[in-house]
RNA sequence: GCGCGCUUAGCUCAGUGGUAGAGCAUUUCCUUCACACGGAAGGGGUCGCAGGUUCAAAUCCUGCAGCGCGCACCA
């Protein structure tokens, strides 16, 4: 066994582990393995993307399971792979040609020659995320890695259109779609995000034409799109203006348009609400959606003002023409006061559709799009509300359900040329236009393909499935779980459950487990231009990459956002340097030791260990069996920290200062038990260092090779004791409170010193009186933990003059001061001791004084609350008897 | 507007009916031979508010308030 160093270094340590894992083939599933299956696949990032901590978060969640599955002995395939996120990617390499002086748009270079560009930043860019993520120690199949343009997965994903198209639930329509003017495609309706504005709700007057002198009052947030209006819209139940349908007004722009060509008339139609503004309604039947439907329903006509790139255009008129439609927005304003009709401008908040990606107002617009009637929607729908499915937290499952209930047609059609374009082929035949959909193109001359590609997640849909040859499926769809955020359980998930529903015949997943969000300590969303968002390759550079596994996951409560804060990171590189020192101890205390752990020659606090580490195993496998991650960090936190290091180690020292080699010998097997059982539990958080360890303390010497022999991926997972093992090393539980008993007993002794301004550095004399006794080595034990010069054992102890005494349930304590004391200070110290003592008699007889109470509450619960009482009453007896003792 | 979630120590959060917990921060002491990325001992909470159920409520029920999120064509 080698020397190892005082503080853990993490960076000397991960990459050479790393490769070893990948040159061993540790990550590989076989399809053929006759173990039982656990899958998952990667919700593919962004093949031009940086890692972020949302990154860290979802795919430290994905390698705990999948390398706690192995040690389970399951046959693991995490599935990994990227995405070509079609208008960020196609943005980002836009933007860089324009920058770089090359093109002013896309269109200069042409279709074909923009995305040879755009392979070519693939090629540079699309490697980086996976390296990252191998930084981060993902052990995906890196063998099978997938990219949703893969020339296999491309095919899939035009023949899934045909098919669809062939079914009849595929079509093209002209509709009011979402359309961002920045990127200048038509998006979904999940791809639209509501903010709130600030805006001004205008009033305008219109005159009626038949009816001169009579005005209608018209409230708007959008003036610019008067020129648009036509028509002017009441509630035929509304008593105030009922009798105006039919007739007309006079639109006030464009001003140089004749009074005819203003003219518009007034529709009657329930969907006015006359509680809102004046009651009265423009109708601008081409860029707003409700305004459209009003427009069906009377035959209006539809009048585009504003063009694709949201600047204003000839109809608008002379004066908006050419115009952005914001500047627009303020020049119609203006236009209506110069014509007196502008009645008042109130500051007013409303809701906006927003581009998710671009972040600007969508525009309404009518457009000719390919729309998706989603399949096997009932049963996608079904295998969640019947638990079939589940999600954690399952109020997800709610949410998926309401989106369901009320789902629209998917606009899968995109303006973009990055993507996959869609199979479908026109020619004009005369007056009509031939269609051939097919997964190949038409034979035969004027044919020209559709321009328009699909939507991302047209593709990332079959993600599930798409990704896995035939014998992979077999063995690993449907997959054991998926790990994603709720930010795209429709975008993604849901989709996914309808293609797997119609493609394989079965949901694609039996578990869907949602992470948090990451926000930053504030709360704030991480955003590239807030810049809070730190960069998780620099913090693995600083502290390691399983100290940030560690911190996040203990820092991640189930369902809820997280809040990171580097001292989260601080707190995981802490912990292992403290597992580290901890093997490091137990390297100093001894070489390799042949005998194993027996039953007889077990010490109480030996026991004790033992069980504590039985209730962490348990406590372990039933975190992570409901994904309650940061549970289980918390779990084996406390388990190594405060019982193991606190307590057992520093117990252990009786042993390995004393000058008994056959118990030392026997302490260190306890040892090597409880650090090989603790070196697997971590392994899945912490993969590095316990695998560094694993070797480095020689556990995987004696071991078959593919039981943790060659790797600790490979040891089986540790299970709770059985029964038989208990009763055989006789781990009865009484051992946990008869030493939690006398740890307690030590708390109080080191209080003593503490209040007596002994210093740490300096020894104390104790002299004990047990209510029952202790054994020599107990006795030993509490000497060293309460650092003491002297610990006398005297269950017939009178305290004499400058003694200071605490007492619990199983002994009293008293410290020699020898004439050093504070009696006023240790005076007070009891007193508020006492009166604490009191409150809690009080609290305790008042609960037994009460009939109902000692009728009603179970024996347990009685018996419980009487000997509380009595623990309670003999310390105040030992309280006052000190307090005397003081004079 | 509808739905969901949250509200517990200065901060971030555990805690599903029976003596209020952790980490960080804070106070005091200690560089003692695994670890100062450490050790020891403290201080700090009427569990958002108001009702109700119960022998017993942070925990169950009802209402309210504040914050956050999702859905929604009120211009």
């Amino acid at each position: 066994m080698p020397e190892i160093s005082k503080a853990y270094e993490p960076q000397s340590v991960e990459d050479r582990w790393y490769q070893h894992w990948q040159s061993q083939g540790c990550f590989r599933a076989d399809a053929s393995s006759p173990k039982p299956a656990f899958s998952i696949v990667i919700p593919p990032p962004n093949v031009t993307g940086m890692l972020t901590l949302g990154h860290v978060l979802n795919n430290t969640i994905q390698d705990i399971l999948a390398r706690r599955a192995r040690m389970q002995g399951f046959e693991v395939l995490w599935l990994p792979g990227t995405d070509h996120a079609g208008i960020a990617t196609q943005t980002v390499v836009e933007k860089t040609l324009k920058k770089q002086g090359l093109i002013k748009h896309r269109n200069d270079l042409g279709r074909e020659k923009f995305l040879e560009k755009v392979w070519e930043w693939k090629e540079k860019h699309g490697g980086i995320i996976i390296q990252q993520l191998k930084k981060l120690g993902a052990s995906c199949d890196w063998s099978r890695e997938r990219f949703t343009m893969d020339d296999d997965y491309s095919r899939a994903v035009t023949s899934v259109f045909v098919d669809l198209y062939r079914k009849g639930l595929i079509y093209r329509g002209k509709r009011m779609v979402n359309w961002c003017p920045a990127s200048q495609t038509a998006l979904s309706d999940e791809e639209v995000e509501m903010k709130e504005q600030q805006g001004l709700l205008y009033y305008f007057k219109v005159e009626i034409v038949e009816e001169p002198g009579t005005f209608l009052t018209i409230a708007t947030t959008r003036p610019e799109t008067i020129p648009g209006d036509t028509a002017v819209a009441v509630n035929p139940k509304d008593p105030r203006y009922a009798k105006h349908i039919g007739k007309h007004v006079l639109r006030p722009l464009p001003c140089e348009y004749s009074a005819e060509q203003k003219r518009i008339p007034i529709v009657g139609d329930d969907q006015v609400d006359f509680e809102f503004g004046t009651g009265v309604l423009k109708v601008t039947p081409a860029h707003d959606r409700a305004d459209f439907d009003i427009g069906q329903r009377h035959g209006l006509a539809v009048v585009e003002v504003i063009n694709a790139d949201g600047g204003m255009n000839a109809l608008a008129g002379r004066d908006l023409a050419t115009l952005d439609r914001f500047a627009a927005r303020k020049a119609a304003a203006e236009l209506l006061r110069n014509l007196g009709v502008m009645e008042k401008e109130e500051p007013y908040k409303n809701n906006v559709g927003f581009s998710q990606r671009a972040d600007v107002p969508i525009e309404p617009r009518l457009s000719e799009q390919w729309f998706l009637k989603y399949p096997s929607l009932q049963k996608a729908r079904d295998v969640v509300a019947k638990g079939e499915m589940r999600f954690y937290p399952d109020r997800w499952a709610k949410v998926y359900d309401h989106w369901l209930e009320n789902i629209q047609d998917w606009c899968i059609s995109r303006q973009l040329w990055w993507g996959h374009q869609i199979p479908v082929w026109y020619r004009k035949e005369g007056d009509r236009q031939e269609i051939h959909c097919d997964v190949a193109p038409p034979a035969g001359g004027g044919w020209t393909q559709d321009p328009d590609v699909l939507d991302t997640w047209f593709s990332s849909w079959l993600w599930a499935y798409e990704t896995m040859d035939a014998a992979t499926r077999r063995k690993f769809y449907p997959t054991t779980v998926l790990v994603t955020g709720p930010d795209i359980i429709f975008f993604w998930v849901a989709r996914m459950i309808f293609a797997g529903f119609e493609y394989q015949g079965a949901p694609p997943f039996k578990n869907v487990y949602f992470t948090g969000i990451i926000r930053d300590k504030q709360g704030r969303k991480m955003s590239k231009s807030l810049g809070n968002s730190p960069d998780p390759l620099e913090i693995i550079a600083e502290y390691g990459a399983d100290a940030l596994r560690f911190g996040v996951m203990r820092s991640a409560p189930l369902g809820q956002d997280i809040l990171f804060d580097e001292q989260n990171v601080a707190l995981g590189r802490n912990f292992a340097n403290k597992l580290w020192n901890a093997c490091r101890f137990r390297q100093m205390q001894g070489g390799e030791v042949e005998g194993e752990i027996s039953g007889r020659r077990l010490a109480s606090e030996d026991k004790w260990i033992l069980l504590k580490l039985n209730s962490a195993l348990i406590e372990l496998d039933r975190a992570l069996g409901e994904y309650h991650f940061s549970q289980a960090a918390q779990t084996l936190y406390r388990f190594f920290w405060s019982e193991y290091c606190d307590w057992y180690v520093e117990a252990s020292k009786a042993v390995f200062f004393g000058s008994d080699p056959a118990r030392k010998e026997h302490t260190l097997a306890v040892i090597d038990f409880v650090l090989s059982h603790t070196l697997r539990m971590f392994h899945p958080f912490m993969p590095f260092i316990t695998e560094e360890l694993w070797h480095a303390m020689g556990y995987n010497q004696d071991l078959p090779e593919g039981q943790g022999g060659k790797t600790i991926m490979t040891a089986p997972w540790p299970k709770p004791f059985d029964q038989d093992f208990l009763d055989h090393y006789g781990l009865d539980d009484c051992y946990l409170e008869n030493v939690d008993a006398q740890f307690h007993l030590v708390t109080e002794g080191r209080n003593l010193r503490s209040a007596a301004n002994i210093p740490a550095n300096k020894k104390a004399k104790f002299i004990c009186k047990p209510a029952q006794g202790f054994s020599p080595h107990e006795a030993e034990v509490l000497k060293i933990l309460l650092n003491a010069e002297t610990f006398e054992i005297n269950p017939d102890y009178q305290p004499a003059k400058g003694v200071v005494t605490a007492s619990t349930p199983i002994a009293e304590l008293f410290m020699s001061l020898e004439g050093l004391v504070d009696l006023d200070a240790e005076r007070e110290r009891l007193t508020k001791e006492r009166e604490k003592i009191l409150v809690e008699i009080q609290k305790v007889k008042d609960k037994l004084a009460n009939p109902s109470f000692t009728q009603k509450a179970p024996a347990a619960v009685l018996a419980e609350h009487e000997k509380r009482l009595a623990e309670w009453q003999t310390k105040l007896q030992q309280t006052e008897a000190a307090l005397q003792a003081l004079g």
